[in-house]
DNA sequence: CTTTTGACTTATT
DNA sequence: AAATAAGCCAAAA
């Protein structure tokens, strides 16, 4: 039965973010490359966006800039507040450094 | 089926 | 460094 391997993108991606360790980071390129697809960043946000998940640490998901994506108006704020929880740091341009808390597959030699 | 959309990325100005 | 343009892909309408 069923549809062992007919896992949509969106479920591959839902199942990249969850690997991603705490007090970690992705960008949308980075899952989406994971996920199969490395020219899909804008479908993460967007998936990400209408997901509802809950155990979706979808907060540690960001843009190659090191910046959060979403608006002010969108939960900017509250993406920020969930990454302090797990010590990742914001430099005074609110972006994150990416060469020390992006995800580089594993986390056995941070830094 | 076509068209629209979007929490992106990269290159160019 | 900041702003603009173009490319990109998958799901929803």
């Amino acid at each position: 039965m069923s549809n062992p391997a007919k896992h949509c993108f969106r479920e591959r991606v839902l199942a990249v973010i969850r690997r991603i360790p705490h007090g970690r980071v992705a960008t949308y390129g980075q899952v989406a490359a994971l996920a199969g697809a490395p020219r899909a960043a804008r479908q993460v946000g967007w998936i990400l966006h209408r997901s509802g998940e809950d155990d979706l640490p979808w907060h540690r998901v960001i843009n190659s800039q090191g910046r959060i994506s979403l608006p002010p108006y969108g939960g900017h704020d509250l993406q920020r507040a969930l990454l302090l929880e797990e010590a990742v740091e914001f430099d005074h341009n609110d972006r994150v450094d990416l060469q020390r808390f992006g995800w580089h597959g594993d986390q056995t030699a941070a830094r």
